[in-house]
Order: C-alpha cells, then structure tokens, then sequence
RNA sequence: GUCCUCGUAGCUCAGCUGGAUAGAGCAACCGCCUUCUAAGCGGUCGGUCGUUGGUUCGAAUCCAAUCGAGGAUACCA
C-alpha cells in the first residue's frame, strides 16, 4: 500500500478525482462532486451524493446512474462500494490511511491541522472593545471567547489576523466617568456634593479616586475634570486588559478614539458624504440619508447643538481599519447593536469605502440567572458579575470552554449558582481527564519512537479514534469557513468520547513490545490533536488532574 | 406598526449551502473499579424538529403564512 501522508482530506480528494474520472467516461464534466463522512459508520467510510443530483439532469433514476459510475470503479485500496438508499454511493476503504496519519500527525505535532486556505490575507477582529467606564464583566466573556478563538482558528487555517481593540477614550460617556470619579473625590476630600444622576456606581470607582488624592491630595477642584477623565480612562483601560489576559485574551492592537479624530478629523468625513451626495439639513442637524443604501431611515450626524453624534467617529474609525488594508474586518457585536450594522455599512458606502470588507458577527446577550431569576446586567452594579469573579470562581479552562460551546445566535442563560456548584460536570472536565490520562501513560515512557508501520492496531475502537484525529483539519476548516469556533468545541467533545471508549476496551500497555509502542504513538497522535483543538478555544488541558 | 434573530427530548444544546433510522450532555433508571486516572465505560427511557401550507424524487434544513420568545427601530453611546 502506497498511500502519501498527508492527512488533509486525503481520501476525499482521491475519491472525488476517481469519481470524476468516471463521470468524463460518461460525459458529464462541470458538477462538482462531493464526499461526505457519512454520520453511521454502517453507510461506509465515505459517500457521495452525486448520482441524486445528477438524476434531474440526466431524467434517469439515481441508481441506475451510480451503477454506471461505479461500475468501472476498481481500486486495491476500496474494499466495498454500495449503492444504498434512495442512491447514495457507500465506499468501504482499507484502514490503512488512518494508521500511515499517525506518523503525520506526530511530524506536523503543533502544525497538525493548520491549513493555508487564508493565503496570508490580512482580517481585522475587532471584538469586547468595551468603554473603559467599568470593569470586565459576564457579559464581555462571550464576544471575548469568541473573538479570540474566531483570530486562532482563522490564523492557524493561514491568515494574517490583527485582534483589535476599539477604546472609546473620547465622548459623553467619558464626561460621565470624569464626574464619577470626581464626585468620589470630593467626598473623599470632605467636599459635599451629589453623586451625578447617570454616574457610574461601581466600587472601582473609588480605587481611581484615591490613585487622584494620592497624586494630587485635596488640591484639585471641579474644574479639574481632564485629570479625572485621565486618571479614569488610564486605570480602567489597564484593569480591563489585565482581566482580558488572564481570560488569555492578547490584543495586537489598541485603537484609542481621540488618535482616530487625527487621522481622519470628523468634519473632513461629514464633508466627504456631503460631496457624495448624502448629506441634507434638517431642524438644524446634519442628516445622512442612509435610507437610499441599506438603513430604513435617516439618521442625524451632526446634532443641533453642534456636537457629533456615536456614529461619525465610528464612521472614521472603520475608515482608518480599511486604510490600514484589511481584506476583512470582522466586528464582533451584541444583538442591541444589531440596527448599527446596516447605518455603519451605508455610512461606509457613503464615503466611497467598500463596505463588503466589514462583517458583523451579532452575538445574543448573556443573560444572568441567579436563583432560578434572571438578573439585569445594566441596571445596578451589584449584579454585575465581573470576568475575575467567573475565573476565580470556575477557571479560565472552564470559561472558555463554557463560552465556546455555543452557537453565537442561541440566548444564553448564565447560571451563577450552576456554574459554581456544579463546575465539575462541565465537560471541559471530561475533555481534559481524556488528555490527562494519554499524559499518565506517556509519561511512563519518555522516549517513544515512532514505528515503521502499525500493522498490530486491529481494534475498531482504535480506528474509530483514528478516524477522528484524521477528520480534524476539515473541522478546522469548516469551522473557519462558517466562523463558528463551536464546531471545534464540539469536535473536541467527540474526540475525547471515542478515546475513552478505546481506552476502555483496549490495553494500551501490554507484554508485547512492539503492539505498546505502536500504542503509545496512537496516544501521542490523540495527545497532539487534542492539545491543537483545545488551543484554538484557549483551552489549556492539565497533565494531571 | 416596521425590521432582525431564534422556537429540535423533561432541561441545556448540536445538526440548517436539502439527503439515509433527527444526535449529544444533564436529569431518571439498570449494570461495570484485583489490571495504564471511575472527573470514566456500557445499557434503558425519552421526539407529530412551534403550527399550517408550498417547492421536490426527498424538508428539522428552502419559501409563505401564523403563533410564541428576545432584540432593533433616539438630535443616547
């Protein structure tokens, strides 16, 4: 058996040309054909679907017409090919692709997965990007998760990924958290005064206003707000990407609203609309007529008070992430932003920019539960759960794993309770005990060489393994196309399940030599994809649990 | 009112560019530790895929209507 190692949908390559080779005997060469990995192992190894489509076409039934593809099929390697169902071709294949993947698998090691299909293309993920008016809290922890783990997937399948952060260091609410910390120090100070009405509450609040009185002690006075507003941004800013790093979020960059206002000064964008043609006045405010692109309806830009609204600096910064020569800039947002996309994508056009690089990733809000109640995240700040609770609470392993289990469109309900009491039947548990006991046993053997060939794996159980760890870098892939880091999570999940089930039934040691180093290489292939899956989702599995 | 997203097992969710008997986990029940980690394994129970129509060889998946949940519809950010 001759099979080249390279465990890259191999199979499915070879399968494909070989179908497609027949379809020309029969002249038919412009479909596309694809292989499936059938969902029960009793429809075969790999299937295809082809003679049902081809049945409209040809206005022949689909198993007359995968006969005649199949029926010149012969090949050493394909043991069986079955025509089952309403015509779907079922191919049986010699198993040794799975056992010539395990010396791949162990070359490639970390690279074991990684594709090319990015082709180097430079993305922007822009994801939390949080006003620095608080600290992290639950609700940051979903976008977070899966921010970060969309920019590892997409980096390991080839990409040149850019993980952005968006500082709202300017504006209103700035204003806001300048006043918070004053009233805070006025207090502190002895000054009588009223906490403002849309202040921020939280107790951090008061961390910042004692870092003021220790620089400045009772000197400064309401006229002082720069030097609130400084000291707030700067200690929140820090604080937030503290929390993100022990959440194992890392930013390559950080883009501060107030530099974005230099490069492209907003009035410079108002009028760039206005020369295009979409600009208008109304009750003395600037109008943007984004109801003749994708909006449906208008939407003020500059108010009559003279001051901007959110949208314009938003407008310049998506302009200055396009600039900087994106290819994609993918906006990982809340569903309450969900009328924002379609204003940003007109505003976008508007100024002569394609809008096409920029896509929206909604998520559905986190809801709180607590006691069977569902909790309000805004209102008070003694709801709030911060990151740091959850990670002190549950770890990082079991955040992340919890966050990136889910599809972004299903409205999550977090249960505090559940998740502290019960944390251990989060199955990143059950996910990391396999790869804690592949470490037990690896372990006892500090130097394994790899085998020439393992003919002694004969156990289906192994295979199944096998196959599994031969699938992942189409689940990688797939879950890069979709931009849905849930697939590698759920991946994992049966990785882990097929492993403990072969653990289980199968001696991995045993007096025969040469069958327990042909072993412990299955492990280490299982060891290495595992450790590869659960990276992409910022999972990092203990040796020992 | 208009627009968007979602309704799959008692609960939490996969599956959705149409494909084979709709899958997991939790919960419930029954088994398995003299052998590499029982945070494990095996088994039983559990479904008119919200409802009704349509498209077709075939629909959880596509289309329309309808009911239900959430969100968006600011001269707030």
């Amino acid at each position: 058996m001759n099979f080249e190692k390279k465990g890259d949908g191999f199979m499915k390559e070879k399968l494909i040309k070989i179908i497609n080779h027949q379809l020309g005997q029969m002249g038919i060469d412009n479909i596309s054909v694809s292989i499936e990995i059938p969902k029960n192992k009793d429809n075969g190894d790999f299937s295809s679907n082809i003679a049902m489509q081809l049945a409209k076409i040809l206005q022949k039934p689909p198993i007359e017409i995968a006969n005649d593809i199949i029926k010149n099929i012969s090949e050493p390697w394909i043991t069986k090919i079955e025509i089952a169902g309403p015509g779907f071709i079922n191919f049986y294949v010699k198993n040794d692709y799975l056992l010539d993947n395990i010396n791949y698998v162990i070359d490639q090691d970390k690279n074991y997965g990684s594709c090319e299909i990015g082709h180097n293309e430079k993305v922007n993920i822009e994801f939390v990007s949080a006003n620095p008016t608080g600290i992290m809290h639950i609700g940051n922890a979903r976008g977070g998760a899966y921010g970060d783990s969309l920019a590892r997937i997409m980096t390991f399948c080839g990409y040149d990924v850019t993980k952005e952060y968006y500082l709202n260091d300017a504006g209103n609410q700035i204003n806001k958290l300048g006043r918070s910390v004053l009233s805070r120090y006025l207090t502190k100070i002895g000054i009588e005064n009223e906490f403002p009405e849309d202040g921020y509450p939280g107790k951090e609040i008061y961390d910042i206003a004692d870092l003021v009185y220790k620089d400045y002690q009772d000197k400064l006075s309401k006229d002082d707000l720069e030097v609130f507003k400084k000291y707030g941004v700067e200690y929140l800013t820090n604080k937030i990407m503290e929390d993100l790093e022990n959440y194992r979020i890392k930013y390559d960059v950080v883009t501060s609203e107030k530099e974005i206002y230099k490069k492209h000064p907003l009035d410079k964008v108002i009028s760039l609309m206005k020369d295009n043609g979409y600009i208008y006045e109304k009750d003395g405010a600037t109008w943007f007529k984004s109801s003749i692109l994708y909006d449906d309806k208008d939407h003020v830009l500059v108010k009559a008070d003279g001051f901007y609204t959110y949208l314009v600096p938003d407008i310049a910064y998506h302009m200055d992430k396009i600039d900087r020569g994106f290819k994609m800039a993918i906006d990982v947002l809340g569903t309450d932003h969900h009328g924002y996309v379609a204003r940003l994508k007109s505003a976008l056009k508007a100024v002569g920019y394609d809008d096409n690089i920029l896509n929206v990733k909604l998520l559905q809000l986190v809801r709180i539960v607590r006691n069977g109640q569902v909790e309000s995240m805004h209102k008070r700040s003694g709801n709030i759960v911060s990151l740091n609770d959850l990670i002190n609470e549950v770890g990082v392993n079991a955040a992340r794993y919890y966050f990136s289990k889910y599809s972004l469109d299903t409205q999550m309900d977090f249960d505090i309770e559940l998740a502290k009491s019960k944390s251990n039947d989060n199955p990143v548990y059950y996910v990391c005990y396999a790869y804690a006991r592949i470490c037990s046993i690896l372990n006892k053997y500090p130097k394994i060489e790899k085998c020439e060939n393992y003919n002694l794996i004969n156990e289906e159980d192994a295979y199944n393994v096998l196959a599994a760890v031969y699938n992942f870098p189409d689940i990688v892939k797939s879950a890069c196309q979709k931009q849905m880091p849930h697939v590698i999570t759920n991946y994992v999940y049966e990785l882990a399940s097929l492993f403990h089930t072969y653990y289980e039934n199968c001696r991995v040691i045993s007096d025969d030599d040469e069958k327990t180093s042909q072993n412990l290489n299955l492990l280490k292939c299982v060891q290495i994809t595992l450790r590869n899956a659960l990276d992409l989702i910022g999972v990092i599995p203990e040796e020992r649990m």
